[in-house]
RNA sequence: GCGAGCGUAGCUCAGCGGGAGAGCAUCGCCUUCACACGGCGAGGGUCGCAGGUUCAAUCCCUGCCGCUCGCACCA
């Protein structure tokens, strides 16, 4: 469906508000983006065209936006805007996560809050049963998946919602079964009875990942176990007395599932222990004592109590020695009948109780204090136990081989680098990935258990019969547990692109450019993407990580719900706009520092926001009336015609006829421009927006501006050239910091004259009409040929000046309302014609009444006050007389007498040295000593003043 | 314990081999025809501590102290 090349889409632009008021225009201008197609990407590249694609890192579906959300965001949008406007396909590919756990426990808390149950509990999901809870939770992802997404809507997030994409969804669940199978096939997905972490509130097994090692304030008890013979008969040591073996433990309760105790073999405490057996306390069991120089001596007592089932080092242990494994935990919280006469107790009481037995039975020698860590379920902060369970698994080495390969050999490349060092720690001791949870809300696991032969069938569709024994599907029963959902994301890159299809969006875009995301989740999702990538496609899934730091409350601590030290992005964005949150995170965002979000920062970037408005809105005023609107100034010369061929062909055309403050400022462009785009391309997007603001704040508005308002005055070819390069630099500007500040660039470009519609490389082919927007604009490219060194001299000279007449005005008090006239000597000769040339620049910014050369010595009396200059090099004279107190212009030419000085002092330290002169670049001598005679100069200038001075105040006292 | 990062102005941060900068906050002058979400000026820092390399160190190296985050088998 081509539409004709002549159709332009354009958008609906008002006048300029006063000033800048975000709320007037964002959400307007987000939706004609998104009428106008401006975040399509095209299934193929145009000719020539290069594609760039971002996955975004899905958020949580029934998730609200918070601060770490709009960091990654607005990186990610700048990103992809920069590329876009560099004529990139470019897909920024929009999507949602299931969230497992996340998801289903708040349905199961809206359900617990609606009623009762038979028992007169709270309604559980069960009472609902599987499929109603489920029901329930799709109704739910569907009311609040719309929050999410319209956050980062009001972000200015330019995603290809088009494409937008559910982890659950029919294509994302195709790729999940179609993954489980052929890993089953490859047997890289196994179903095994192992220790797990289990969380007994959530029900349902855990990843190591998902579990949070905490600190806790816990003790050490220092248990009395009798060491027998194999038989029982008890043991005696060389003194003759009975032998025991007291070991340390900080969990009791689970000597019920031990099934050996542990020294060091070298040990020589416990030598004649070797081959011994041990009474287990309560329960009276025999059990081994082992060696294994897994033991630390110095801890504890230097004896361990192994219990297979119930610890993973122990498990590790368990198997190499072959020791039994008794489960005495269940996953209900409470005992197990293997546990004796404690079985159905919940595991705080059965410590309780063994603790008064051990005590009445005088097992117990003594109580200390310990610190130690408690695993914790990452969802909920209910303690973790491991347990032995059957659960479904990956087996990892394999995948992580090629995974740790592939940074390796730079196919992919982290930023910051030294990530790929946790990478790699984490991937070369990775243990295998348990995959299967207990939750209904996920991936089903697409496995089915046969009634008649018990046998498994992996499938990608519901089997009709049984792959062992051949009975009929009504023999066959799904497996009830649903997949990590981490299981899903790691699919994220490629099955959002389509796979397992062939698509031509898989084509164009995958590998993906760049993978923008938290350090915190690169075990969970960075490492899992590659692994699954490399395994199924092939291919990387991007050859580049950028890892933002985590954002925290202005005290530097983690925001939480908790501590209350949320900062609420839409907060921001509605008091100040998304442009200024925006501009502030990519402001802060340097590498390898937590950003410490100020609300005075967005503040202070709302107040830029509100410079370069009105900046824009000073141009106006000159062009209308230049156009022949009011007159201000009143020297109108007939209006300006739009520059054929654009603002940059007609400067190009005049370059020669230029003022040297319109050279200055595109000369300053260029400089600008090329900080711009390599802060881009080396992802120090700090480094863009810091010299944009500068650029725009110090350059062009302090002095710029300030300059062009004499030749916008004086009209006519002046007041031209100052308007239409007025109109260029703004111009590019706006497309420098269009990615960062989108919505307040694209309202005050909408406002300029002589813009032009524009298109990407693969609407032009596709046929699709142009859009008058800058987000297709192209981006500045910075052109050497401008930059003008003359200019800048020149200009830094002004600045020189004007900054010299400014300090003294401002140290003397002086109001800005008073205007006094200034002599200059110089024993330069080419001083007098800068100054001539300059004139009015230099009248109008240091708001002065003359500027004359000094006339013989008569007015050196009369002209006391005298500031030197060495750029350009002169003396300024003022008058003091009815302008400023002779003690305070005393004051002020001692200070800076003092300051002159220590600098004069240290250069001559300096120069004295032989060492530096003789072994110092040449370069560098030779600067100094020329600035060794310039504050020499300036010295003696102003020590003759002070003189003068000191003359008339002895004179008036 | 191992690994990583950070310690620069009152606060939040840049800089990272030639005598330290910004924003906010503070003080003074100013409602000057783009902007008081503004202009001009000022004050404020032995750049965590101690050594070393260098003609020269906030910047490089080593050690220590402090904070933060990963990883880890200290029961």
């Amino acid at each position: 469906m081509s539409q004709s090349n002549s159709t332009i889409i354009e958008k609906k632009s008002n006048p300029l508000t006063k000033s800048f008021e975000p709320q007037a225009f964002e959400s307007s201008t987000y939706q004609f983006w998104s009428e106008s197609g401006c975040f399509d990407s095209s299934d193929t590249n145009a000719p020539g065209q290069q594609s760039f694609c971002i996955v975004i890192p899905p958020p949580n579906v029934t998730g609200v936006l918070h601060m770490g959300h709009a960091l990654t965001n607005t990186i990610q949008d700048t990103l992809v805007r920069w590329r876009r406007m560099s004529g990139d396909n470019t897909l920024w590919l929009p999507g949602t996560d299931h969230a497992g756990i996340a998801t289903q426990t708040q349905v199961e808390k809206a359900i617990a809050k609606e009623g009762k149950g038979p028992t007169g509990r709270p309604l559980t999901r069960h009472d609902l049963g599987r499929e109603k809870f489920l029901e329930r939770t799709w109704k739910w992802k569907d009311e609040h998946a719309g929050e999410i997404t319209n956050q980062l809507k009001r972000l200015g997030s330019s995603l290809d919602w088009k494409r937008e994409r559910f982890t659950m969804d029919e294509g994302c669940s195709a790729a999940v079964r179609e993954v489980f199978v052929r890993l089953y096939e490859e047997k890289l997905i196994y179903r095994g009875e192992r220790i797990i972490n289990w969380c007994c509130r959530c029900q349902t097994a855990l990843s190591d990942l998902e579990v949070i090692p905490t600190d806790r304030k816990g003790y050490f008890w220092h248990l009395r176990y009798k060491i027998v013979e194999k038989d029982g008969t008890p043991v005696k040591n060389p003194d003759g007395g009975a032998a025991e073996l007291v070991i340390a433990t900080t969990r009791p309760e689970t000597l019920l599932g031990d099934t050996a105790v542990a020294v060091h073999p070298e040990d020589e405490r416990y030598t004649h222990l070797h081959g011994k057996y041990a009474v287990l306390p309560l329960l009276g069991r025999i059990i081994p004592v082992i060696t294994d120089s897994y033991v630390e001596r110095e801890f504890g007592t230097g004896a361990l109590k192994i219990t297979p089932a119930h610890d993973f080092n122990d498990a590790d242990l368990g198997q190499k020695h072959g020791l039994p494994i008794i489960s005495v935990m269940g996953k209900d919280g409470k005992i197990t009948a293997e546990g004796g006469p404690y079985a159905g107790l919940k595991f705080t009481e059965a410590r309780e109780k063994v603790l008064a037995d051990l005590e009445a039975q005088s097992l117990l020698v003594k109580k200390e204090d310990h610190a130690q860590k408690v695993g914790l379920c990452q969802r909920c902060d209910s303690v973790a136990e491991p347990m032995i369970s059957k659960q479904w698994f990956v087996k990892i080495e394999p995948l992580a081989k090629p995974a740790v390969e592939a940074v390796e050999t730079g196919k992919i490349e982290f930023s910051p680098k030294n990530w790929e060092k946790t990478y790699f720690e984490w991937m070369r001791n990775i243990r295998d990935w348990c995959i299967s949870r207990q939750l209904w809300w996920g991936h089903q696991i697409p496995a089915w258990y046969c009634v008649n032969c018990e046998g498994v069938t992996v499938s990608r569709a519901a089997p009709e019969k049984c792959s062992a024994c051949g009975a009929g599907a009504s023999q066959l029963k799904q497996d009830e547990d649903v997949l990590d959902t981490w299981f899903s994301s790691a699919l994220w890159p490629f099955a959002t692109l389509g796979w397992p299809q062939k698509t031509a969006a898989l084509q164009t875009f995958y590998p993906t450019s760049i993978l923008e995301t938290g350090f915190d989740i690169i075990f969970f999702w960075v490492a899992r993407m590659i692994m699954m990538g490399i395994h199924f496609m092939d291919e990387v899934p991007f050859k580049k990580v950028y890892l933002h730091a985590m954002v925290r409350d202005e005290k530097g601590e983690k925001m939480s719900k908790s501590k209350g030290n949320v900062i609420d992005p839409l907060v921001l964005i509605n008091e100040h706009g998304a442009d200024p949150l925006r501009f502030t995170l990519t402001a802060m965002a340097g590498q390898g520092r937590d950003i410490k979000l100020s609300v005075d920062r967005v503040e202070g970037y709302r107040a830029f926001a509100n410079k370069i408005w009105n900046a824009t809105k000073f141009f106006h005023l000159q062009f209308e009336e230049a156009q022949g609107g009011p007159q201000v100034s009143g020297s109108a010369v007939g209006p300006i015609a739009e520059p054929e061929g654009g603002a940059a062909a007609w400067l190009q055309e005049h370059r020669g006829s230029l003022s040297p403050t319109n050279r200055w400022i595109l000369s300053r462009l260029q400089q600008c421009t090329t900080t711009v785009e390599k802060g881009f391309a080396q992802f120090e997007l700090n480094e863009s927006a810091n010299a944009l603001y500068e650029f725009v704040w110090r350059e062009v508005c302090d002095w710029y501006i300030e300059f062009s308002k004499i030749p916008l005055r004086q009209g006519g070819a002046a007041r031209e050239q100052s308007l239409i390069t007025l109109a260029h630099v703004l111009e590019q500007t706006f497309r420098l910091m269009h990615p960062i500040m989108p919505f307040v660039t694209e309202e005050l470009w909408q406002s300029l004259p002589w813009k032009k519609p524009a298109n990407t490389p693969a609407r032009v082919r596709d046929g699709k009409p142009a859009v008058m927007t800058l987000m297709f604009q192209s981006f500045p490219k910075a052109q050497d040929s401008w930059i003008d060194i003359k200019a800048e001299q020149t200009v830094r000279q002004l600045q020189n000046i004007v900054e010299a007449i400014r300090n003294f005005r401002g140290e003397n008090n002086i109001s800005p309302k008073v205007e006094f006239p200034v002599r200059y000597t110089t024993s330069s000769a080419a001083v007098p014609g800068f100054l001539a040339d300059h004139h009015a620049e230099i009248l109008a910014l240091c708001r002065i009444q003359s500027l004359e050369a000094a006339s013989g010595t008569s007015e050196g009396q009369e002209f006391q006050a005298v500031i030197p200059l060495s750029e350009p090099q002169l003396e300024f004279r003022i008058s003091l007389a009815g302008l400023v107190n002779v003690d305070e212009e005393v004051k002020r030419v001692k200070k800076e007498m003092e300051r002159v000085a220590a600098d004069l002092e240290f250069v001559r330290a300096k120069l004295s040295k032989e060492s530096f002169t003789a072994k110092a670049p040449p370069a560098l001598v030779d600067k100094e000593r020329a600035r060794e005679k310039e504050l020499a100069d300036k010295l003696a200038e102003l020590s003759a003043g002070l003189a003068r001075l000191a003359k008339l105040s002895g004179g008036q006292s």
